[in-house]
DNA sequence: GACCGTTATATTATCTGATGATTAGGGTCC
DNA sequence: GGACCCTAATCATCAGATAATATAACGGTC
């Protein structure tokens, strides 16, 4: 499960390093041969992880200066990595959350009414194929095919728009989906019990009926939201 | 002007080569001996650059098995750089517009609900002077500055909702509001012609309005989509 | 002739050393 | 005191060598 990559083990390192502020914004962080000392690799792995951080916005470099800790305001948040960098980190875990399910309830109905109008057959098959991945993990009990199950349906009824801009979101919803699971306690009743929204977000997109998979995707989303809550994860 | 350092130029050049789909998605990309060559740079320039393709999901590499293009589906289509070598290629720039416009028309609103909602005196007060900036643009009749204008009005509204998830799209703000003003012919006309849409969004929020607010967003969204209908940027 | 293990080989991954470029910081001269 | 120059620290780039890995070719067994 390790990365098989060198520079991606270092990259990792230096990211959840930046992300719980033991490097804070403007500051250096180490410079490319002391950290080749302390992680024990050579030059071109550090260099290649720090053009990696820099490309996500996290970092600056410049000669003599350094390599220079960026505000928060422009990391690339959506992507995967530095979520979960900050998710690792606890610092501002909780604030992301809510964020993240802020953003949630805005884009999913959205794109379950624009599936509801855009779906191809092809693309309804999918969402299909997915829920009943969702019933199966369910009456097996398995947590792991669950979470797989909820993510691919999710991602079907995204794709569903054909919109690529609303595909940015993968990301995020690998966090809130991984995090629920991996945290609620009694996590298999309450993904027994949103498998009805579900149902009815499919459905809705099934006989084209924008409005009620919007409202249907809606409920989907606040039974998530409120368990969160219930379980402390955001406030 | 020109990028300061060489990396990013060969990251330039072969990210806008994938993009405009000289290598088509599955197959392989020179070796790095071949682009070190054909490009006329050293091995570490082209490393960091495919390093960096890598992670914004547009490549990937094996050893023996080279460097290959991956789906379109998983690049990181938010990045600002990616989006700039789509728009560049023409091949699908008229799909990508379409995206970002249905996709602003689904959070630009919200945004500005939340902004009349939860923003701060000071966040308001970032609103308040990009507008004046744009009247200020439009009095003057430089375009230049409209565009930064608008921009930072944009930008301001999704600031005020305080959630950085929906700050992701800064980049896709700015490819829209660039393309709006260099190709549409009478820019400045259309441009006073929205102010007072974006006047209507300022004051809801003053006055903790959510739903005129998201309203006012609407109709400054679809006023710009319906100058770049009639422009035939998007269909 | 089909299947399976072995070997060859192309390509990326990593390390190391050397040189260039940039800029912060200090020193000098008027 | 301010403009200028010099030095040094640090990243940027090149070059060469070796390791790791995955495909492809080969050959043997049944």
């Amino acid at each position: 499960m390790a990365r098989k990559k060198l520079a991606d083990g270092v990259l990792d390192r230096i990211g959840s390093a930046i992300a719980s502020e033991r490097y804070p914004a403007g500051s250096a962080i180490p410079t490319e041969a002391e950290l080749m000392e302390s992680l024990g690799v050579g030059r071109s792995s550090v260099r290649e992880a720090i053009r990696v951080l820099a490309s996500l916005g996290m970092v600056e470099t410049a000669p003599r200066r350094g390599t220079i800790v960026a505000p928060r305001a422009e990391w690339n948040m959506l992507n995967r990595d530095v979520m979960r960098w900050m998710m690792g980190s606890e610092l501002h875990k909780q604030d992301l959350l809510g964020a993240i399910n802020e953003a949630r309830r805005i884009f999913e109905p959205a794109s379950a009414g624009l599936a509801a109008r855009k779906a191809s057959r092809m693309q309804i098959i999918a969402i299909e194929t997915a829920y009943a991945e969702m019933e199966d993990a369910a009456t097996r009990g398995d947590p792991d095919a669950a979470i797989q199950a909820d993510r691919n349906f999710h991602l079907a009824v995204q794709r569903a728009t054909s919109n690529p801009i609303l595909g940015a979101f993968d990301a995020a919803l690998d966090v809130i989906l991984g995090l629920l699971f991996s945290v609620t306690a009694n996590h298999m009743d309450n993904f027994r019990a949103n498998l009805g929204n579900h149902l009815g977000v499919l459905e809705a997109i099934r006989r084209k009926d924008p409005q009620a998979a919007e409202q249907a995707m809606i409920d989907t989303i606040e039974f998530t939201t409120r368990k969160m809550k219930e379980s402390r994860l955001i406030t």
